[in-house]
DNA sequence: ACACCTGTATAACAACGTTATGACGCTGTT
DNA sequence: AACAGCGTCATAACGTTGTTATACAGGTGT
């Protein structure tokens, strides 16, 4: 890692490249990168429950010891695929976002909203890894779980500030995302949880969104 | 348990006292309970990790052998611990709720808010059995998340028909209270994720809340 | 050529959930 | 009153988990 402290929010949105989570790996490991991979694979295909040590290294073609070089033991492994988590999530995102009319049109955040749900639903042990306690005695550092909460957050402040610009909303463009944050995540992890079971869940998500757009349009 | 079958919503508002979550024992065995306290003392000391049928056992002064008759296993007694939690998070909205006005105000819908994003906070490891996945291996029995479920948000669909018949909101109790659930969850879930700092919670919440409040006013 | 250090694999450890085994007490029957 | 049958409990064992200690390679610097 060569990220330690947790990046401010600022410092995101003055220059998004430089705190991508792409760059977790540009310190040149090959081999972490394949641990990670073979872990998500394990994680996605088994739930969390399926995430051992020893199944992991077998299927990076190691030894158990191999995560403890290389992450220093489950923790510090659970950190990186926490990260990949966000990563994957900021992938969806921006995949929504692509088919979607240009900045400043707040369909956008409902694009976002509904791609975040949606990962939530065909990524639950990742969403799970994410915001849900998983894997045992796993909590992210603060460094890693800061990153991934000003990219994730950035991103979508970034969309909301767009909007202001174009004049499509007013407000606080932090108070806003944040507005829309909690809501998303909330339909999604309650979702997630059983609590709620939708029979259009994208209708339901752009419904939960028009509240608080509709009260910051122009 | 004398409820198999997870009961409808309208059963609930019917006759919310036939569907109270302390009536999980009423079969009479004290030794189910004793488990179930001891396991909900650990679970709040020292985090879902710490919650091992060994020590659970030895902390009810019994074998191991002693959940496996009394619930089957640990999904078993995790599934009575779920229902606890969401015991303890109905109380901690009923203690709220005491003082306050009457039904009928939307302060009330606050209030449960307020004491939401409190007992997240509160009791951390509870909250991460109940919406998270801390427990390895256990998602609640239909049966039992149904139940939480109905009651919860039953709890919530009341209140909400309580100002729509005071005339002080407008429109469909169910979709109002899905919002403010949805919007209070998702602060409190982000939060607990470490997503979030608020400096001032209750009055997020408040301010989270108003925004669909408003737009429901009359 | 030799010491040194890094990284890997092997093996061992304690703790976990689960299952099998044997002993105890109770109930209904003969 | 004695006995078989049942459910319940404790003990012990099994396989697996994360972690740690130990031993073995391979390169590097002197």
């Amino acid at each position: 890692m060569t990220v330690t402290t947790p990046p401010t929010l600022a410092s995101v949105l003055a220059n998004p490249a430089a705190h991508s989570l792409a760059t977790t790996f540009e310190d040149g490991d090959e081999r972490r990168r394949a641990v990670v991979e073979a872990a998500a694979r394990l994680l996605a295909e088994e739930g969390p429950h399926g995430l051992s040590l020893r199944r992991i290294a077998a299927e990076a073609g190691g030894s158990t010891q191999l995560v403890y070089t290389l992450f220093g033991g489950k923790p510090g492994l659970a950190d990186a695929l926490y990260a990949e988590g966000f990563g994957r999530l900021a992938a969806a995102c921006r995949a929504a976002l692509a088919q979607c009319p240009p900045p400043g049109d707040p369909e956008r955040l409902m694009a976002i909203g509904r791609a975040y749900r949606a990962f939530a639903q065909d990524e639950p042990a990742f969403f799970a890894v994410m915001f849900g306690k998983a894997i045992p005695d796993f909590t992210p550092t603060t460094a890693t779980s800061g990153r991934c909460r000003a990219n994730t957050f950035g991103n979508l402040v970034g969309e909301v500030q767009a909007c202001l610009d174009a004049g499509t909303l007013v407000g606080s463009a932090e108070e806003l995302a944040r507005l829309c944050w909690v809501t998303v995540h909330g339909l999604s992890a309650l979702e997630s949880a059983g609590m709620l079971r939708l029979e259009d869940p994208d209708a339901f998500v752009d419904e939960a969104l028009r509240t608080p757009l509709l009260a910051h349009r122009p």
